[in-house]
DNA sequence: TGTACATCAGTGAACGCGCGTTCACTGATGTAC
DNA sequence: TGTACATCAGTGAACGCGCGTTCACTGATGTAC
């Protein structure tokens, strides 16, 4: 019990050479996560069952119990990978080619949208109800953010998806304000993040589970949607 | 079978009396849908149970079997009564008082994020992944809305849910067209209807599920975060 | 270097649980004559 | 109006299932002397 904390508190993707590397199985929480995201990736959210990932594992029903201490820390280890891979892919798209702030927000924008697209059962585990981040300082109360978690309470295995997920919407907050300060936006900032925010993750999901469902097809179309939604988001509804 | 089937296809919310009525309970059907609607406000969509919802309408559990072919049947009606329920709501915020289009449109986004916050777990059904609604015309295709259902093919009892939800977006597609043809909107109408209603899904989602999450307190801090998302839509990102 | 010991990641069996669904049935309701 | 019959919405017991989790255990690994 004690060393799966001590494992579980680790950071995820550190590639240091851990204590328990090299016992039995090498690194049999490296590999539940793994199976864990193919597993979601395959049936969805609701088909992750401890037993069918330690089945993939190679290895008893108990044996993950050393690693998490439940099924719902497992679910929170996955969505703070997923939450690490979707910051990473829009840092590539972001930075991968030059352009003004403007250029990087419509990139992010488009890459989130693509994300969702090509990993709906990882960007769905993000959104869990039982995963729900803490609150972020509201719009009104113009800081720094990320600054209060507190939505977590009484569950510290589920901080680390928790500040994983804010690392990744800060990504879009610093660029909205970076093409704030360049004059290329107007607003306050915060509403302006909150609205560019809103827009790709309205359609990420209608794309994923709503009317406008593409699961499976290419990630064509939903570039091609994502740019029409941050285009009207960037002129505005109101003729100019 | 078959007079489930029957009871199954008429279509909800009417109120002739069937032949059915006044059978041993009366109107289990109903009581069925209200008892699920109930326990899914309660416990979410994970914990909504045949045998529970049974259990709440005083019937025993094989009793549901003769109004629902199968569990997956009562959540495509309990999504078809959601469907209606937020359509009326919107009507009555919509049309409830005078304006211009671009009020109503307004209101309609307000009232939308105001419908899921007052109803999470309601909100969460209409926009399950089993029930993905049918593919809308993609907005090149210029044209009437909603006409080519194709999502829910093989399963004719999603059908109700899905024509449910597409005569929701009609209404806000429909006072996008308004708003056009009265000059106070610039753009391609169904590009304005997706971006609108995108800003609107997104805030509502991130209020549910995301770190934004308000649950449970008043829905008065989703209508000021509405009314902020819309204003930016309104008047985009760009400075004008 | 060898030996005794402590650690701990695994095993395998078992627990209790609630689920969806099926089945033969019962008995109230409606109908035909 | 009365009787015989058909209909069908209910019952209650049972099915098989996969789940999360616990438990005493085993045996490989690492460590202290």
């Amino acid at each position: 019990m004690s060393s799966s904390r001590a494992a579980a508190s680790l950071p995820a993707g550190t590639r240091q050479p851990r204590r328990g590397d090299g016992y039995h199985h090498g690194d049999l929480r490296r590999a539940l996560l793994h199976a864990g995201l193919a597993l979601v990736a395959e049936r969805g959210v609701d088909g992750l069952t401890l037993r069918e990932v330690a089945r993939r594992a190679g290895v008893s029903r108990a044996a993950p119990y050393h690693h998490f201490a439940d099924k719902s820390a497992l679910v929170a280890a996955l969505a703070e990978r997923g939450f690490e891979e979707l910051e990473a892919a829009l840092r590539a798209v972001a930075e991968g080619e030059p352009g003004t702030p403007l250029d990087r927000l419509r990139r992010l924008g488009v890459g989130y949208v693509r994300y969702a697209v090509e990993h709906p059962a990882t960007f769905r585990l993000l959104f869990r109800p039982e995963l729900r981040l803490p609150v972020l300082p509201g719009p009104t109360a113009e800081g720094s953010a990320g600054s209060a978690p507190g939505g977590t309470a009484g569950r510290p295995d589920l901080d680390a998806a928790a500040h994983a997920g804010l690392a990744t919407f800060r990504l879009l907050r610093d660029t909205v304000v970076a093409a704030r300060n360049a004059g290329l936006v107007a607003g306050e900032t915060d509403a302006l993040a909150l609205a560019a925010w809103c827009s790709v993750h309205g359609l990420a999901t209608l794309l994923l589970d709503g009317p406008l469902a593409v699961e499976g097809s290419p990630a064509q179309q939903a570039d091609v949607l994502a740019d029409q939604v941050t285009a009207v988001l960037a002129h505005g509804l109101l003729p100019r």
